[in-house]
RNA sequence: GCCCCCGUAGCUCAGCUGGAUAGAGCAUCGGACUUCUAAUCCGAGGGUCGCAGGUUCGAAUCCUGCCGGGGGCGCCA
């Protein structure tokens, strides 16, 4: 039985029509293609289109002449000489003019009417732009949080939880289909020791040296009436936590999970999952038994040492239950699984490939995102979180104390390999200057606007666009903006096949910033022309469009009024 | 001892599968509101991209070594 996800997800089922960007791509590869000595083959990856820093070297340069050079066997501004020619004959009255600078850089500055007809495009996509560019649609299993439900969930989760959440919008829209669990460690010893020590606080009585403290014990207290056996007291409470945990997900903008994933679950049943995987592995031959313990020979697959499926007690070790958690997933259909989990487990990697190797799959499948951790820092020292002593920033605190929006964006903006610092009054203090107001002011600011216009002549100024009109020269800004908007897709397609949703944050700040700056150079609502008002109209809509699936791609509202 | 991440402006961080004069926000200083949203904008100062080698036409980016910081290496969960 499968699960893979089939509601409408509508990013996998655009098209990958080619953006503006692809075409002029293609051509400049076609160009220099025509360069090259018969059968002779660059590797066309190595060949980049980017938008130069300064605006002096045009609104494209290619590197293309520098990487053909020796193939084509000519110095490289000669090479790039002929290359431009090539272009320009291409390109026609889409390209303005070329040069040739530095090294052997060729330099492209469009024509109005290629931005224009480029800006047509964006719109025409509508809100699919930039959508389903994957090259290879796969089934993604993205697995996140997956916090012990033994303890409230803290800044730590939190940034796991906007990561995954993230990057699980960001893979969809990319053309990916995802699934999305939560794996609810529930199997445990340490249930029975939550039930232990909820039943101690219950009673009054000490919590015993290795048990839990907090408030969360205390508020779980009253579970003490409905059961007096530890373990049952233990599950009880799990259920509680794992529906406080769903409630302040919700509430931090992560968009449900597909399934929480018991690892109990992984238990029951005849066979159980845990049961066949490890049948699995004996036929293969990859397990033997020494000191009473079953082992698996990861270090037949690279592993350092070998590793122990079940103890000589009896109990299956966690690594057990992981291995046929992810061979559940990859029963299921999917072809990838992305584990979203914290620093402390990045030795991990190595065992759990050598398992999928062991199980006859590929480990390549298996990604483990290494989230480093977040530092409490309270003025200027480094502040310890400790679970079992109860003192940490819950993710509902956080919530509290700076909001979902600034919440996020502190957590996404940076890269998830990066140790982050929060000090909470100083996110508090600064909450104000986060970057991520500056992004949802633009957006306020343009549906300000487009209201002003009016949605009658919003229609009217998309369909002169449409129709191909023409109209007054471009503005330098004008033409920052609508270049900053064509690189979208390339940038998404980036983040996503990078799983770096912070390079989305930068990207909106930066078209945030494009925005204002053409909004600060050109009058839009009752500019003349009535052509010149349309046209920017119809890029204020466009822009509003992009920052706001940006926004959304981060879990971040986009308002229309601030 | 081995492994992972980090080291870029006063601070927080982008940029890292090689490109041109290394960027942004915050902070500091100086300016701009009869204006489609000033939660904004303009300008200024601020850098041995941790250090040293190497590869290259070209290195913040790749390789090696070192230094500094954080974390991890259980028949724990």
């Amino acid at each position: 039985m499968s699960d893979i996800p089939t509601d409408d997800q509508p990013a996998a089922q655009a098209t990958a029509a080619a953006t503006p960007l692809d075409g002029l791509r293609e051509l400049v590869l076609a160009a220099a293609a025509e360069l090259l000595p018969a059968g002779g083959q660059e590797r066309s990856g190595a060949v980049t289109l980017e938008r130069p820093r300064q605006a002096q070297f045009g609104d494209y340069s290619t590197n293309a002449a520098l990487v053909l050079a020796k193939a084509v066997g000519e110095p490289p501004r000669a090479v790039a000489e002929r290359l431009g020619e090539g272009l320009s004959a291409r390109l026609g009255d889409a390209l303005e003019r070329f040069e040739i600078a530095g090294p052997g850089f060729v330099n492209l500055f469009m024509a109005d009417a290629w931005l224009r007809d480029a800006l047509g495009r964006v719109l025409a996509a509508g809100e699919a732009y930039g959508a389903g560019g994957a090259r290879r649609p796969e089934r993604v299993l993205v697995e996140f949080v997956s916090a012990n439900p033994t303890g409230p969930m803290h800044v730590g989760h939190a940034r796991n939880a906007a990561y995954g959440d993230s990057l699980a919008r960001m893979l969809a829209r990319h053309g990916h289909q995802v699934g999305r669990e939560f794996y609810v460690n529930d199997a445990g010893t340490q249930v029975r020791k939550l039930g232990e020590s909820i039943a101690a606080v219950a009673a009054g009585e000490p919590v015993p040296e290795d048990g839990y403290r907090g408030d969360y014990v205390q508020q779980l207290a009253p579970l003490a009436q409905q059961a007096r056996d530890p373990g049952e007291l233990g599950r009880l409470a799990v259920a509680a936590m794992v529906d406080g945990m769903r409630t302040s997900l919700l509430a931090f903008g992560v968009a449900e999970f597909d399934r929480w994933m018991y690892e109990s679950s992984l238990h029951d049943g005849d066979p159980s999952a845990v049961a066949h995987t490890l049948a699995m592995l004996a036929e293969h031959g990859h397990t033997y038994e020494q000191d009473g313990a079953l082992w698996l020979r990861t270090t037949e697959f690279g592993d350092d040492k070998d590793r122990v499926l079940v103890r000589s007690n009896g109990e299956h070790t966690y690594f057990a239950s992981d291995i046929a958690y992810a061979e559940d997933k990859r029963e299921r259909g999917f072809e990838r699984q992305l584990n979203v989990w914290g620093a402390d487990h990045h030795g991990y990697l190595p065992r759990m490939h050598a398992a999928i190797a062991a199980l006859g799959g590929d480990p390549g499948q298996l990604e483990l995102l290494i989230m480093q951790l977040v530092h409490l820092v309270s003025s200027g020292e480094r502040a310890q979180m400790s679970k079992r002593a109860g003192e940490f920033v819950t993710l509902d605190e956080l919530v509290q104390e700076i909001g979902v929006d600034a919440a996020r964006w502190y957590l996404l903006a940076r890269s998830h390999e990066t140790t982050v610092d929060l000090d909470l009054d100083l996110a508090r203090e600064q909450s104000k200057e986060n970057d991520v107001y500056y992004v949802q002011y633009a957006h306020a600011r343009i549906a300000s606007m487009l209201a002003r216009a009016g949605g009658e002549r919003e229609t009217e100024a998309l369909a002169a666009l449409a129709a191909g009109e023409g109209g007054e020269p471009l503005h330098a800004s004008e033409r920052g903006l609508i270049v900053r908007l064509l690189a979208f897709p390339a940038e998404l397609a980036e983040a996503a096949e990078r799983r770096a949703p912070h390079r989305v944050a930068a990207y909106a700040l930066e078209l945030a910033q494009d925005f204002t700056a053409f909004y600060r150079d050109c009058r839009v609502v009752g500019a003349e022309p009535a052509a010149v008002e349309s046209f920017r109209i119809a890029l204020c809509v466009a822009a509003r469009r992009t920052i706001a699936v940006c926004l959304g791609l981060l879990g971040v509202s986009a308002p229309e009024e601030m």
